[in-house]
DNA sequence: CTATAATAATAACAAATGTTATTATTATAG
DNA sequence: CTATAATAATAACATTTGTTATTATTATAG
């Protein structure tokens, strides 16, 4: 089996990895730097695709909306992480929208710049392909959780999922910090219907939360909640 | 808004519908014809890319295993639909299997064929990325579906898009033939309580049963039930 | 056609989740 | 710092869904 958390994880941190230093500093030429407010939106269900994104400093949410109109998160992006390419591949509008979850620093390739890039490091092209494949695996790995899963054990998956996440792209140990608003959108279910799950957590000395910041105390009690055997090393 | 069966709905057999004569022979020339027993796999998770396929007659179900082994339905595929390209253009492996519901027809085209096709009909691959992008906002759709609205409501939606993608494809009006378990698979409970779901509905007239042949009898009693106000034409 | 296995329907009870309301805490503007 | 608004916690009750068991129906092999 391919490495646990790949399979929640879009990976777009690593789309660069490959690249030798000269290539990397095509790209790295190509980028401009942009500073962005919490609460605003890179990009936006059905809108014009203008280029593609890396964010530097900041978190965000990729959303879209079902059609009561509720806000359906499936995707939490951090540092380094590179989006907004999919519906460039395709010559479409965005399929979702993405907002800051905090004050953000931001790399900008705009659209034409993106496409001499391409032609400039040709295997690049097949690079971004593959991810949007493992993506699409990603999407469907989401949907078995949310189908096969109670609410506790959505909960469990998804805070093994972010701190994983977090504790990779941030150096200090970090907790896990959404509204519950947005924690609720994530995981499928209302606050407070969230907040019971996660007294019981608490109560089980699973985690411990300080405001709302979430600590996954007992990760052994998650992997036995949710019926993974050898934790070891996850 | 695009229109609300699109939503949910790959389109993937219109991919070639905008070819000329001449495109859609190499294309026909390029196809070898099989015929595949009901239960075999067209491809499965993990394996190797071989190609891609269209499906002639036969509906097949596209699905993953959740960690815990259940099988997870994303989509149900009828005919005209091709399928098996992502994996492809990735050069990645395939991130899901995909299994025929009854005996079939297939159309295969074998990998090193499909890239040569790309080659003679350049604008080939972007008419398959666009197509990526959009079957990427039809998963991101199926997600929010499944976190929030109930079962009754899932099975509802379920059965609208069944039943259109069914009519679209077949001549005669066709009831939706599914076991109760890939139903209960594609929806996100189990057959026991699925059972409960559609006596409540055949209860309140809004289906009828036969066999297990489900056929809907007042769809504006589904758009009532799913909160959708303007049902005409859909 | 018949026997057998597979699938489907139903019921009863347990558990999980939705919903509404109220109170407490935290963030933010001034 | 303080007032106010936003967010979070909690509880109680209603509703939905899960689970186990039993019976009925349908498909399939022989």
């Amino acid at each position: 089996m391919k490495d646990f958390y790949s399979q929640f994880d879009f990976q777009s941190n690593l789309l660069l990895d490959t690249l030798n230093e000269e290539e990397k500093k095509l790209v790295q030429n190509a980028m401009e730097s942009l500073t962005i407010k919490k609460g605003s939106l890179l990009f936006y269900e059905e809108g014009v695709p203008t280029g593609i994104f890396q964010i530097k400093k900041g978190k965000a949410k990729k959303f879209k909306r079902g059609f009561s109109g509720a806000e359906q998160i499936f995707y939490i992006y951090t540092p380094g992480d590179i989006l907004g390419y999919h519906a460039l591949f395709g010559e479409e509008r965005y399929q979702d929208s993405c907002e800051l979850l905090e004050d953000a620093e931001v790399n900008f390739i705009a659209k034409d710049i993106f496409f001499q890039l391409l032609k400039d490091i040709p295997r690049l092209q097949q690079i971004f392909m593959k991810n949007i494949g493992h993506e699409f695996g990603v999407l469907a790995n989401i949907i078995a959780l949310l189908a096969q899963k109670n609410q506790n054990a959505r909960l469990a998956m998804n805070l093994l999922i972010l701190q994983d996440r977090f504790s990779k792209r941030y150096k200090e140990p970090i907790g896990i910090d959404l509204t519950r608003e947005d924690l609720a959108n994530l995981i499928g279910t209302s606050p407070e219907s969230l907040g019971r799950s996660l007294k019981q957590f608490k109560d089980a000395g699973i985690i411990k939360v300080d405001k709302r910041l979430i600590y996954i105390k007992r990760k052994d009690l998650i992997f036995e909640l949710l019926n993974i055997p050898d934790s070891e090393g996850l």
